[in-house]
DNA sequence: CATAATTTTCAGAAATCTCTGAAAATTTAA
DNA sequence: TTAAATTTTCAGAGATTTCTGAAAATTATG
């Protein structure tokens, strides 16, 4: 399958990307190839599109089943394997936020946790502990709103984030019903 | 300078998460280090805590100077050159979130609106077109509430985060007093 | 069940990233 | 200005990650 030049580009910078989104460029590219082929495409077509290894193919979508960003899809009369990308790309954005979540803070916060149940021994171990438990208490609220969030319909999270500037004059509404003073 | 355990283990954590949150091993131990130190700390001091080459210290800092995470003191009556960490816990991740935007998403964002520019040729293209325009979509909305994010104070910023599911009934009464149909 | 089609695995090769340490550059003090 | 102190640079070594391709495992067909 030749790929057009305006979608090489596309799928090559997700390459390119892949890295700082958290995997590695072949799965960058086989996830870039995927959100913009109209049809399910099976390993070799991949592999023969992106000039790279069958062996390789099927790792890379292994990785991406991994973080539910694809999925398989059967073809009437055909024994291979297709695949398609799972959901819209608003699906996928939460996925990826998701599973960075994951595997970006969960593993620390489950250890500052532990940290914090310890006594400091020291003056320094007692500031030590103090930044640590200020690091904790904003991965928690973090993850927190990002639960929150999660549960909103697509709808109320995109008129959430239009909101824009208004957000600041309704938090100042909030408080003023609520009778709260100010906090800004 | 000896490490407490308690200290090596937080260092030493950051130093494995460091990949996972956009820069190496080292830079990740040195920033670690220079957050529960109460004291600044000169480039020596490091390299010997962390058993590392001064050269792999001089790289590291530059680096986190870089992302604005830390920042030079000097010392009365030394000529090293000293460092802290730049601002609150708290301020910290505000820069790590603005560089990362900067590194993740800005360069994705000027592509796709450099091809969205182009014309679709065909009913595949016109397929990936779409997408793109989705992606693009979601990718400046992001980037434009964020902007709005960080406008706010650190006050408004956790209350608002604190409102936890009390942001959909916010959303609901303003959609009210607004006089629009509801959103979910 | 046998065999053909397909996918997965994984050892070693290739590519990339990180680190060291000595030399060069810069800064400060005398 | 000179020399000592300090920082930066960067070539090459070392470590890690990614990729290939052939062999093993799995799955479907007759």
């Amino acid at each position: 399958m030749e790929l057009p030049e305006k979608a090489r580009v596309f799928v090559f910078h997700f390459g390119e990307m892949g890295s700082r989104w958290g995997f590695n460029r072949t799965v960058g590219q086989i996830l870039a190839l995927l959100v913009i082929h109209p049809k399910a495409l099976n390993a070799d077509q991949i592999a023969q599109t992106l000039s790279i290894s069958r062996g390789n193919v099927s790792m890379g979508l292994k990785e991406l089943q991994s973080w539910r960003l694809i999925q398989l899809q059967h073809v009437a009369g055909d024994r291979k394997d297709y695949f398609i990308t799972a959901g819209s790309i608003w699906d996928m954005a939460k996925t990826v936020f998701e599973e960075r979540r994951k595997r970006e803070i969960d593993p620390t916060l489950s250890l500052l946790r532990a940290n914090l149940l310890e006594d400091a021994q020291n003056e320094d171990e007692e500031y030590a502990q103090q930044r640590i438990e200020e690091i904790h208490d904003l991965l928690e609220l973090l993850t927190q709103w990002g639960d929150h969030l999660n549960t909103l319909s697509p709808e109320k999270l995109e008129s959430l984030m239009k909101l824009g500037s208004g957000i600041s004059k309704l938090l100042d509404m909030k408080d003023k019903i609520m009778g709260k003073k100010s906090t800004d």
